[in-house]
DNA sequence: GATGTTTGACCCATC
DNA sequence: AGATGGGTCAAACAT
């Protein structure tokens, strides 16, 4: 990433039962910038291929405050002063947020956040912990803890809803404004997909919206980056009450059902209704990608959402990370799937060569009894992508270490085996770590062994590469031959099905077949997919 | 009148 | 060259 280049995306939490993470790269090794959160069951994962590898100076992070009256913090990371990855954090609260912004992200700072002010009346802590600049290894740890009295969540209010058993909902709100410009019958689907330009003036940002017969979005694919700031709202209720989305979208559906839950920016007087959305960051350029995955009987359609890197990175350094959502209703399904597709330049920039790009591998949930699979593969039609499929809906639920905390800290430091130990007992790193993966056939510098534990609610493990960067509870140092560690605690084990070296789960013919697939790619692709995965799952009728 | 939606026509890329 | 399908335009319509 050249200097100046901004990466900025977007999440959102409610006012009460969440957990935050926030993944910081390192300042040198880091290339991954990731956001977790969890509300209740819901998930929001965004992971930002930041490619923030300069392995240099010390880094600084800054936090900013959001201009305008909008509760929409954001925080900016600053990396060498120059590589500014502004992470614009949209609160989906029902009132005002006041971080505490900036600060510097020094050695063993702690920085108190209190976020809310009346309704939410939830306080944010933040800790962070810059264990050691210099030799690369730092630490983030973000604390949302709500307040006793957890907020506005009304369990009531959300079974008035029309949770759909399928799809994002019904309502989808961004903060911008949209005009509708047409529609049309997809062919390949059977929702109809109506298109909308943003209604500001020379912004040029449009989205195609699939819903389904019975109105439920589908699919919400954005093209375009604007170029001015959101609207404002025209009305103002209590404390500036206002939610935003972007980047993803949370989807709670624990038991199927007419309800709705929805994440975004209604504003409606009781603050209970949600909107989902996804929107793209505000970068100045951004795409988004349609792919189809039609193959044989199978009806799923897939969406995509870019997060892009500012205009001010040379287009060879542009890092796009388009997520698939899909949904499954007109699917005539066994198994969920959800697709993910990554398109990323950057490895091959870097590497100085192309990787083969014929390679898949298979993953699948180590979890006892589940049978969630996760299938990598390079996209056929275009080689640049890199198409993560999950199959399957997890039975299980996260992890208890990630359930029980109600407010997850998250770290990265020097001491990844204490920190598994701590969150997740069960969670066999070292057999992780020790996996085919780092076999030495591999054409890269697969040195990483990087699991998805950060990005992941069930993370999966990965061949990581030299400039993927381990972006959870990793050893950061560069210098080293490899990297490890996870987040085990946000995570339930996710193993490669053959490189297993104490295999548990009955391997199948199909299993993990990788012969060298480009590691930024699957981790890439792993980690946006899995959490886009887990949002819609979450929808999934159980 | 302003703004947004609907809908058939049109353009263009692909096969 | 023609068929097909996705995306857009723009007139008509609605609010
Ligand atoms: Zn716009």
């Amino acid at each position: 990433m050249l200097p100046n280049s901004q990466i900025k995306f977007s999440f959102f939490f409610l006012a009460d039962h969440f957990d935050l993470q926030f993944f910081l790269p390192s300042p040198t090794t880091g290339t991954f910038l990731l956001l977790h959160l969890n509300y209740e069951s819901s998930i929001l994962n965004t992971v930002i291929p930041a490619d923030v590898d300069k392995g240099s100076s010390a880094s600084s992070f800054r936090f900013k405050p959001h201009k305008g009256p909008g509760p929409v913090p954001d925080f900016t990371i600053l990396e060498n002063q120059e590589n500014n990855i502004d992470c614009q954090a949209v609160v989906a609260v029902e009132s005002s947020m006041a971080f505490e912004f900036p600060f510097e992200f020094l050695k063993d700072t702690t920085t108190k956040i209190c976020a809310g002010d009346s309704a939410t009346d939830m306080k944010v802590d933040v800790q962070m912990d810059h264990a050691d600049v210099a030799s690369n290894q730092t630490s983030l740890q973000m604390e949302l803890v709500p307040r006793e009295n957890v907020g506005t969540h009304d369990p009531q209010e959300e079974e008035k809803g029309t949770f759909p058993a399928r799809g994002i909902g019904r309502n989808l709100e961004d903060g911008y404004n949209w005009r509708k410009y047409g529609q049309k019958q997809a062919k390949c689907s059977e929702n109809p997909r109506s298109y909308s330009k943003c209604t500001h003036p020379y912004c040029q940002v449009r989205k195609k919206i699939e819903r389904s017969p019975d109105d439920q979005i589908m699919e919400v694919i954005y093209k375009g980056a604007h170029n001015h700031p959101k609207p404002q709202p025209n009305h103002h209720e209590g404390s500036e009450t206002c939610i935003k989305v972007e980047v993803g979208s949370v989807l709670k559906n624990s038991s199927p059902g007419p309800k709705d839950v929805k994440v975004g920016s209604d504003r409606r007087a009781d603050g209970m209704e949600r909107t989902s959305s996804t929107s793209v960051a505000e970068t100045s350029e951004l795409s988004s990608t349609l792919v189809s995955n039609d193959d044989d009987d199978d009806r799923a359609t897939q969406g995509s959402i870019s997060i892009g890197v500012d205009a001010d990175i040379e287009e060879s350094e542009k890092i796009e990370s388009c997520l698939v959502e899909t949904s499954f209703a007109s699917r005539t399904v066994h198994e969920p799937r959800v697709v993910v597709q990554i398109e990323s330049e950057v490895d091959m920039l870097h590497d100085g060569h192309r990787q083969s790009k014929y390679v898949w591998s298979y993953y699948k949930c180590t979890s006892a009894g589940c049978s969630v699979r996760k299938h990598v593969e390079r996209a056929s039609h275009n080689l640049k992508y890199v198409i993560t499929t999950y199959e399957g809906k997890h039975d299980h639920k996260v992890p208890a270490a990630r359930n029980n905390s109600p407010a997850l800290a998250l770290t990265r430091n020097t001491k990844p085996e204490t920190q598994i130990k701590d969150f997740a007992p069960g969670f066999d790193r070292k057999t992780a770590f020790n996996n085919d993966y780092l076999r030495p056939s591999f054409p890269g510098n697969f040195s990483n062994e990087t699991k998805l534990g950060a990005a992941s609610i069930y993370p999966l493990k990965f061949p990581t590469f030299k400039h993927t960067i381990p972006y959870s509870s990793f050893e950061f140092n560069r210098s080293t031959t490899h990297h490890s560690g996870s987040i085990a605690s946000l995570s339930q084990p996710f193993r490669s099905r053959q490189p297993l070296v104490k295999p548990k789960i009955e391997q199948r013919e199909d299993d993990v077949y990788d012969t060298g697939q480009s590691r930024t790619d699957h981790v890439n692709a792993s980690q946006s997919s899995s959490s886009l995965y887990q949002h819609i799952t979450d929808n999934f009728p159980s």
